[in-house]
DNA sequence: CTGTTAGCGCATTCAC
DNA sequence: GTGAATGCGCTAACAG
């Protein structure tokens, strides 16, 4: 139509230059007249070009956040099969900066054409990025993001509004004179635990704005078993009054099945995240309800973000996707299972 | 591998015949071993063959329902734009079954090669569907199903349950003591209104479990707005306890502005469906609730199923897939509209 | 029954 | 600065 072959075209599509000004005016007047748009799937079997993708983040336990998030770039690695793409995943142990250090060093050695990041540690995840930025590799990141990086796009979710949604929810599900509990993780070292910083901050803002409930907050172990059955116990001993519990993290099931093993009913949970033990003790009801965050969507998308920048070497208008807060009942959880993963 | 040609390989893939024993055994001997996978799109472009998608459904005014459904399956058609695919909507008013006639019967002029149908009349669709099947023309179901048809895959939401969960958010979301009206539609004629009867069943049900509340049942009417506003005013003058309405259908927003003119506030307001009328109304804060059911995700994934079925010519294991039920706040409103769409 | 050939949209290489 | 030729995974038509 321009009265050019197709190398011309190409050459102008792709920006290598060698073009006349000619040419590249009457081929980009024919390519908005004709609205062309590049077929991703064609255009990768042609490359015949392997894609490498680095992933690292928090080690992926079974049945829990991270491991959705896999799953979900597990499912892009399949929808986008014509893609040639190698994940090579380094996960890292998310309470350990050393395990975190290593893993980071290793990444430039996989040369890849593109990372994805899972991030914990604030000033090794800027130095990475740093890193990455020099030797022009794109990267995204998943769950949450970093300050002073430039990420291709970051999947993430406005934890403030779901500390806030969680106040309100546990608000009207318990009866009006009764107290509620919040209960966060002892965080240890200074990993990055801004989600559920920012959860607490929204959930005592609620509170804030709609006064007349007492909250007391209480703090439980991720290390201890026994220690902490007996902190949580005591805690409901000295807190009889309460009747709503909001975990703002994923282990919600850690509190509700303390309380069953130990007869104490009557105490409505509500905590975050489609894990394996959060989906039992939601349907047994000693969870009441989760806030969950697409972590296979977060997932699928990266990858899908990092397909479309590498083979058409443009950002997307918008870096920034917050995910939807979805939010799960005993009732409404069987319809998430298929589609958790897109 | 197999010692054949691409010639015998795509007969064997294809199921089209004429190829020995020897070389079918030794071929999918070979694919399993390779884990074959055929690669839709370029398949798509060598068959250089047009589809012909009719959709038939429900007038879609604009931000209603149906446009959500039209939009998914525009997305898709865009995500498989390698895939010619022509789409010719045939749309009636979900209030005259003669529109509804007059629609089905020009389906067949379309030369289809595929259908996907939002039913709203149960004989009239039997009869279409019939005509599909001896065609051998595949078809989808989106919204609702219909009994004793074929289809290929169909995509629906679990009313039931979306009925029970919202007597469970309406009670816990009004104090204990307030009575709880549940606002239904009133139907004209005798179309398929399945979806707003067992929305009720289940509001019911859940009242039924769980006692000591009072319910109110009222209907609305559609068509006259002046008569519709005496009505509603003069239920809640009738009914001075009711402090929490379910409008089991999308028009929450008309209830949630009659209030709003009248100045009657205090009243806890739960629907349907992110219209945006709602939409506008769960900004306002008049309506403080609704129950969704992805109508994105059903266009797109109707869509999606067809092109597998055509270019794969094979069923999908699972033909019905039930739609997550998101539960939708003011607070977590603004992270859907990104991501409704898919 | 089988292999060869041509061509889909796309990208690169290599003469000119 | 440009076009022709080649090849990617795939399918269909045709010749044997």
């Amino acid at each position: 139509m321009a009265g050019v072959s197709a190398g011309t075209v190409d050459r102008i599509l792709h920006n290598r230059g060698n073009v006349s000004e000619a040419s590249r005016e009457a081929v980009e007047r024919v390519l908005k007249e004709v609205g062309y748009k590049s077929n991703i799937h064609t255009s990768a079997i042609s490359l015949r070009r392997e894609y490498n993708i680095v992933i690292t983040t928090p080690m992926a336990s079974p049945g829990e956040y991270w491991e959705s998030i896999q799953n979900g770039i597990g499912h892009a690695i399949q929808e986008y099969s014509d893609i040639s793409i190698i994940c090579r995943y380094l996960n890292y142990n998310q309470f350990d900066i050393y395990s975190c250090r290593a893993a980071y060093n290793t990444v430039m050695e996989n040369n890849p054409d593109a990372v994805i990041i899972g991030a914990t540690f604030i000033t090794e995840t800027q130095e990475l990025c740093r890193e990455l930025d020099n030797s022009r590799i794109p990267y995204v990141f998943i769950d949450s993001s970093i300050e002073g990086t430039n990420p291709i796009a970051t999947f993430t979710t406005d934890q403030y509004t779901c500390g806030y949604l969680t106040g309100k929810l546990i608000r009207s599900m318990v009866p009006d004179s009764s107290e509620i509990a919040m209960f966060g993780v002892k965080r240890i070292g200074n990993q990055h635990s801004s989600n559920s910083t920012e959860r607490r901050k929204g959930f005592i803002k609620y509170f804030a704005e709609t006064p007349q409930t007492t909250i007391k907050e209480a703090l439980f172990s991720m290390l201890n078993p026994e220690e902490n059955e007996k902190t949580v116990l005591e805690f409901f001993r000295e807190n009889s009054r309460v009747r709503g519990v909001a975990v703002i993290n994923s282990r919600g099931n850690i509190i509700a099945d303390i309380l069953k093993k130990n007869g104490i009913d009557g105490i409505t949970i509500i905590s975050f995240d489609l894990t394996s033990n959060n989906i039992r003790c939601i349907r047994d009801g000693s969870i009441s309800a989760l806030l969950c965050q697409r972590p296979e969507l977060q997932g699928f998308n990266a990858v899908k973000s990092i397909i479309h920048y590498l083979l058409y070497k443009k950002k997307e208008e918008q870096v920034h996707h917050i995910m939807p807060i979805d939010i799960i009942f005993k009732e409404n959880l069987p319809y998430y299972r298929e589609f958790m993963e897109v």
